[in-house]
DNA sequence: ACAGTGTGTGCAACCGCTTTCAGAAACCGG
DNA sequence: CCGGTTTCTGAAAGCGGTTGCACACACTGT
């Protein structure tokens, strides 16, 4: 198979601990002593064992990331912005996703429990704080997203789509809209719920009653049930919030079956800015989270976290704001 | 810290040995020893730690998931794929994405490596086979995709773009079309030649003599340039094949910003059939690429070839088929 | 009563690397 | 020239599991 430390360590005529030195640079060693291992190291096409390595050290190089559904265009930025700031520092990530199952929920919990993780970012909203209790009980540090407050072993993250969710309505408010209606993501998700109550509160401190209100859920073509309930009832919207840019486009799709134009006889206004939004026809006028450096935050919260002697967990807050794009207009 | 299996066998007044043999099942082990110890499991809440069970059975249960760029729609499913084929059969995946980068590529590779993973697949075309040598060398298993032939420790999949070309210019014939033009990916990259030349020669054989074939990369501004390059011209084309999604979705923002109208004035294709194809507007008709099967057939490839004494590589095919939605229409 | 088979458990030797401790060699100031 | 530092290296004890081997015991069938 592979070779082994001891291996390099006598054809090169010392011993593994130097070897284990010479690669690792934790001490003086000869520049000649150096040179040979070095050069037997390459010969061998040696490979030293992560393993063994962990093992010995007992610390572990390891973070996990848990989303929901790869698919989710929502999280291909926050991987890719944690696993950045992971690689940066030298540590490596474990992806898992729950795909929104209970079972399988649990045996990521365990599988990142017997990796010997350091710290575990969840970024969905499908699992809650008691369910990563055997985490913190572990030692290993948690950062969530959108679930406060920060307490020991935990950090969180914190959107504030309060900003984006009111220059969304200023805007909308500028274009002469009177009429606004809401369709959010389902109700078992915490975000969606924040959204929600964001969306609706903002609306009303600006007197526009939100109506309908509907709840959808996060398949592409949940936004398109809701428009076509919304369609059938007079005294029709004109401009439509969704919890979602995925719902936005499922939303547009059945607009303009139905035979609506948008912007000229309704807006549309997504949220979080995902990258299809601005290919969307028209583009998409959205909410943008700042999902990478969510990605990044939640990466930084564990490291700082677990740096501290006491384990104490941090709030962080991320700002969002609106992109106007072509989705939205002046009412008709 | 954490436990240990000592410490979990001294209060279970057992040896570590069946601890071991209790958690893993592999011996008969009376009734009465098995509750006592899971019993202190529970209590002590004990994981056993998988770096040190890897080291000392030597196996890893590892495999290792290259692909270029998580933000490309294109991967997701085949993650998705090739994560639930691993888990199924017990196995863990590490994800890496090479961000098309050269020393990062070598730094996963290493990685790898070191993590000792059964096998590797390689979904991008960024990474030839002389790239992952390193990998074959330390008896590694590698499956390909798009690349052949087929060789000790490497397998491939090559999917069968042919197929649904076939049927795409036999649609698009059948409405009439002769003047077709292609934009294709880049060409440093297999898979957007293959895919390329299957379309130039399709056409030709048809007697659609393909103008202009254009070459754009994979960021979806590229099919917006292309386009308008190709608008410029007279004796413009009434279909465009695009040699992605991606590009079809650039390629229709710019067709619709030219004012072309899309099916009427101009019909678009695109491969892959991503997520977003559907929720385009008009809905795309796109070759459907199985991308999930990529995934899981990936993961087999591995697992197969690993199982063999020889470690024989095999190639693998998968088929390719035309979707069609609502971006072509008859020529006008 | 006895060899033979099947069960259930423990001992101890690893797996491959890190790291403490200690010793040898080289260097240095007085 | 000598004791004290500093630099370099090796021996060996782990890290936390797994597993081959041995052994004890309880059943069989003859």
């Amino acid at each position: 198979m592979s070779h082994t430390m001891r291996e390099v360590a006598k054809r090169a005529g010392v011993s593994p601990a130097t070897v284990s030195r010479v690669l690792n640079k934790t001490r003086y060693i000869s520049v000649e002593t150096q040179r040979r291992v070095l050069e037997v190291v390459r010969q061998l096409k040696y490979f030293k064992n992560v393993h063994a390595r962990r093992l010995a050290t007992g610390r572990s190089d390891l973070f996990g990331l848990v989303i929901s559904e790869i698919a989710n265009p929502y999280f291909p930025e926050v991987i890719r912005g944690f696993q950045a700031a992971a690689w940066d520092r030298g540590f490596d990530v474990i992806l898992c996703n729950t795909q929104y199952d209970q079972p399988r929920t649990r045996s990521i919990l365990r599988k990142l429990i017997e990796s010997d993780v350091r710290g575990v970012a969840v970024m969905t909203s499908s699992i809650d704080k008691p369910t990563v209790s055997e985490l913190v009980d572990a030692g290993i540090g948690v950062v969530f997203c959108n679930v406060g407050p920060a307490e020991k072993l935990v950090s969180t993250i914190s959107i504030d789509y309060q900003r984006g969710i009111e220059q969304a309505i200023e805007h909308i408010v500028g274009l002469g809209h009177r009429r606004a209606a809401v369709i959010a993501g389902p109700d078992d998700n915490r975000t969606a719920i924040t959204i929600k109550d964001a969306l609706v509160a903002g609306l009303k401190k600006r007197n526009l009653h939100p109506f309908p209100v509907i709840n959808s859920n996060y398949r592409v073509d949940a936004g398109a049930s809701a428009v076509r309930a919304m369609l059938s009832t007079t005294d029709k919207p004109t401009v439509i919030f969704c919890g979602s840019d995925l719902i936005a486009l499922g939303a547009m799709s059945a607009l303009e079956e139905a035979g609506a134009r948008i912007p000229e006889d309704i807006s549309v206004i997504g949220i979080d800015d995902i990258s299809f939004a601005f290919l969307a026809r028209p583009p998409l006028t959205t909410i943008r989270v700042p999902r990478e450096r969510v990605g990044t935050t939640a990466f930084e919260a564990l490291d700082r976290m677990l740096k501290l002697k006491r384990r104490k967990g941090a709030d962080y807050y991320l700002e969002t704001e609106l992109v106007v794009r072509r989705s939205t207009a002046t009412a008709r």
